[in-house]
DNA sequence: CCTGGTTTTTAGTGCATGCTAAATTAGTTT
DNA sequence: AAACTAATTTAGCATGCACTAAAAACCAGG
């Protein structure tokens, strides 16, 4: 009985990445978060709290129990194996496959996973440079500094590019400035800043260099 | 607005498969075969007859219309497509690909359907032996006959075996009664019949024999 | 052609999930 | 602390899709 529906693990993985670095979520974020009203996401809280999913005391936020978090990492696991097999294996554009994921997410059986992951080579990070939960649960979060963040001179190598907006990573993957890119930092701009990646010379709107970030 | 739903999608791929070959199909037999009550199915045959994807009159049995035949048939190569991916570029076993190709095939978009097709050759045939519709919606269809049809001494090609119980093909596939696999009939048994099959002799029960269909 | 049995449809409900509008609580400002 | 504002919750309702029970239509045997 009560199994969990697939909007029900949208809401797990949503608080999942709210709840990072803070502690606690609040109802008007994931229903933002979720482009739902938040007498909607007041009610699917409640429904979750009663599986204990998340504790939760009204007008005082809420979080992931160690349940939740467990499925919600499950479905974040799920996400970026497949993002990674969809653009691995099948050379789909990697502005495409984070939207793919998204649906394809909540039929991923155990079995197709395990394979999946077998096939990639049990890998660590999707394509965005997301860190890649393991099987057991468990995930190495890094937080890496904004490109601008970087000091002019200095070089770095891109970790990580936003998954967010598709016209974006569009721009970016035809720049070459994908997750394992190396570039130095020339300086700021009024509008941006200026780098160098693999000997050409480009400058980076400001919407750009705040979705990638560096190690 | 209006979309069309995976619940609707599961009942055109249904009326679909029950009409063939018949002039119409009746609110009991999709009940029937989808595990739904009566009433359920009448309500949503209605539902798909006011989007114009089933022609129906009270009391009179229903079938597919154009428009809902091109839905049932993208669903199918859905299935037989991700069925025949799995099983091939994944490994999964074949009394599965079935339970998960279900689950799937309501999530795959037509850039990801299209790469899986590309990936496997554009192939005309699932692992069941099942005909995969063209991406244009056509589809050719061969029934083959039974395999107890075979008259005594003569030779075969397993044509099609049947996806509806994981058991029973879990059973033909470790006999190696598979699609393309050659056999030659040797003669009925009160239970079932015997045949050889690369070099081995084996009796296959009556169950067995069933569901499998030669050429 | 009537009557009993079967099939189908209608009526009324329940649950999951969404919404808007109204009520409540929290937090901030004077 | 009172009062205003912003966030949250409650109340009431809609839609998709299932169910059961009752009514209606169809079909077959006499």
């Amino acid at each position: 009985m009560s199994a969990i529906s697939g909007v029900m693990q949208d809401y797990l993985k949503a608080i999942y990445k709210l709840q990072q670095g803070r502690d606690s979520v609040s109802t008007s974020e994931i229903a933002a978060r979720l482009g739902v009203a938040a007498a909607s996401a007041t009610n699917m809280i409640k429904r979750l709290a009663r599986l204990r999913l998340v504790a939760y005391s009204r007008y005082q936020g809420f979080v992931l129990t160690l349940a939740g978090e467990k499925i919600a990492l499950e479905i974040i696991r799920h996400h970026r194996l497949i993002e990674l097999y969809l653009a691995q294996h099948l050379g789909v554009p990697l502005e495409q496959v984070h939207w793919e994921a998204e649906r394809m997410e909540h039929v991923l059986s155990d079995e197709v996973e395990a394979r999946m992951a077998t096939a990639l080579g049990n890998p660590v990070q999707d394509p965005h440079g997301d860190p890649i939960p393991a099987s057991d649960g468990t995930m190495r979060d890094v937080r890496y500094p904004k490109l601008e963040t970087l000091a002019p001179g200095a070089r770095g190598v891109v970790a990580h590019v936003s998954d967010q907006s598709p016209a974006l990573l569009r721009r970016l993957a035809r720049l070459g400035v994908l997750p394992g890119a190396v570039l130095k930092m020339l300086g700021r701009r009024r509008d941006g800043c200026e780098v160098e990646i693999e000997g050409r010379r480009l400058t980076l709107s400001h919407t750009l260099s705040e979705s990638v970030r560096v190690q």
